[in-house]
DNA sequence: CATGAATGAGAGTTCATTCAT
DNA sequence: GATGAATGAACTCTCATTCAT
């Protein structure tokens, strides 16, 4: 029984273990440099070993990506302190980007990779993902219900918001924004949210 | 004489015969799967073939990501019979998602897609790129200008509209919508542009 | 007639060029990158129009060979004007080097190039290199008449003589002269061969 | 123990195996002919195979080239015990000229080669190369000590042996002595080394 | 006479994956 | 539990050559 537990911890620790340099790899050398031979030369196990833990490279990208939402939705749940539903999802919007800009990799993996992701995305129900946008549409619920933004639909309400802070994100971390200079790419995000947002004041709809 | 002309219109037409099944294998089966052998076997000639009409594999990429931008551009230029700024701004965006909706593909590499995409947006100017950017960019001006929005960083503004447009066709065509009907989500999508859109009018800001 | 004759003319012209211009993309470029292809760049004709001159590359290879053996035979017969066999030879020998390093092209492929030679060399019967050596024995034979070389087969005493002089130049074309310094090399090649013939002298053999 | 052993020498085995096959494609069908994959029929192994023992195709030649040396260094080893420095110096023609003939594949790659050759000549040191020339032109340096050899500059003196040499046998292994019987092509290159090597007596320079 | 268009054959190389040990 | 060894299936790209026009 303590052997199976500690069997088990074992198990978990090396699968912890691949999903980390798996993901060092995303984050120095970019995606299509993760192969299952550089993360078995990262963990220095034979690549043969990499299939005790995983089924295929695909799970392993899922895992990953799972490990993202649990961050994310970490970082969301944060906002809930800050009681003034538009402050909260002003705060909310904040976060959400600071993520995307902070771990480019999970984001990418979680919300604009297509290649394994239709697995997940698509065909499984992609549960991490909702939970995480059923928070965003219970903030955007509360604006509504505070007065702070128009009714209608709930999910068109949500949906714009999470593309707004979506569409941010993804040009940057997808390169298109060269336009501006690299250094100022940030504050040009924030600036972005902060004047869409503005905008959203009670009674002002 | 007509035969020169006739050779170059077939010239033509089997450059644009391989962009267009290379562009099919795109909708069909995602970037990793467009090979130089599959664009042969799809327009029915040997691989070496290809190489009489591009020099390589990135260019046809790059023709493609060309040929999206015209379509974009010409149908940017479009919006411009609409005279009144907010108008033409609210115009702007609904033509930009229903591009973005009606080329996936085209969109996907335009504004999506890493592999190849490095080339031209960094390297290279995005010349392409930059011109659609500086008409919206414009269009925002105008609006600033007739008192629809405040003024601030221009870039700001003008980003921020880009974000949330390309957030909508984004999550869209990346498939991060599992949440909503499949059927609805065409209405969704206009209905987040109309909706945030909505909230800007003269003197309210 | 004047008409077959004029044709004829330019045919040769057309053989000419394309040999001269391959011959320039060997100097220039390398062996490897001699292509059908690019000889017919060069010439701006199109590749199957080399077809019309030449029934394939060996067929351009070998014409150049005998175009070097031409060349490098013109240069033997003006070492005819000296008298003395030995002070002929020693001349010989220094024709002989300085073709081959103002040439190495073209003495590469008539002395060391495998690739398509071995059809000339060994199939056919070598004719041009046959006319070459003949020559060499010639002058070797008369050295031994005056006495400043022993005799014996005469064969064994040619083939050690044209060995020196190969042996030189062939090392330093094919590049294995490394320990010696870049510039030294053409006066070590000179120094060697007056070093190996200053043994050489009436009655001491 | 034994097991990691016993892997060791069948990891050796496999390397030499591949390099033995490689020798025998150049063997008997040249240069040109040596594929990865052709190496791969040989070995009746997958082209994939091949490379969990050498990084890539120069690495193998570059292997051929070293184990060549090594063979020829040993070779040129044994003549020294022959004291007396001009026996020393014909013995160590007559060595070089059977090692050549009896590996002509390796000669070739070592001496005449040019293809991957340019990276190991030109761009390392060639220190294979170098030390097999350091011990000729010691030994001639021996010859000069003891009066054998005229005295000014060493290195002519030694590149000039070394030229006969190497000319009697590029010429034979690069197929150039169509003019002689198959059968007396071997007793003409000794012929020639003894006839050139006659003349040197001490005193007599 | 000239060529545009096409291709078969083949090059080196990479990678996820398998399996006997 | 771990792995060394192996591979099938790809990949992009090049070249000499052919042939209908």
């Amino acid at each position: 029984m303590g052997t199976v537990e500690r069997r088990e911890r074992e198990k978990r620790n090396m699968k912890g273990l691949i999903l980390k340099r798996a993901m060092g790899l995303f984050l120095k050398e970019g995606f299509e440099k993760v192969t299952i031979r550089r993360i078995a030369d990262e963990i220095e196990y034979s690549p043969a070993t990499i299939y005790l833990y995983f089924t295929n490279k695909d799970e392993i990208l899922f895992a990953l990506h799972e490990q993202g939402f649990e961050e994310l939705y970490k970082r969301q749940e944060a906002v809930l302190s800050t009681k003034d539903p538009l402050d909260r999802l002003k705060r909310h919007g904040r976060v959400y980007i600071a993520f995307a800009l902070e771990k480019p990799e999970y984001y990418d993996l979680m919300f604009i990779m297509r290649a394994p992701a239709r697995k997940f995305v698509e065909e499984e129900e992609w549960t991490a993902g909702r939970r995480s946008y059923e928070f965003l549409r219970k903030n955007v619920e509360d604006c509504i219900a505070a007065g702070y933004l128009p009714g209608g639909n709930l999910d068109v309400a949500a949906f714009s918001v999470w593309s707004l802070v979506h569409g941010i994100v993804s040009l940057i971390i997808r390169g298109r924004c060269s336009m501006f200079p690299q250094e100022k790419i940030k504050a040009i995000a924030e600036g972005a949210l902060e004047y869409s947002m503005s905008r959203i004041r009670k009674g002002k709809m």
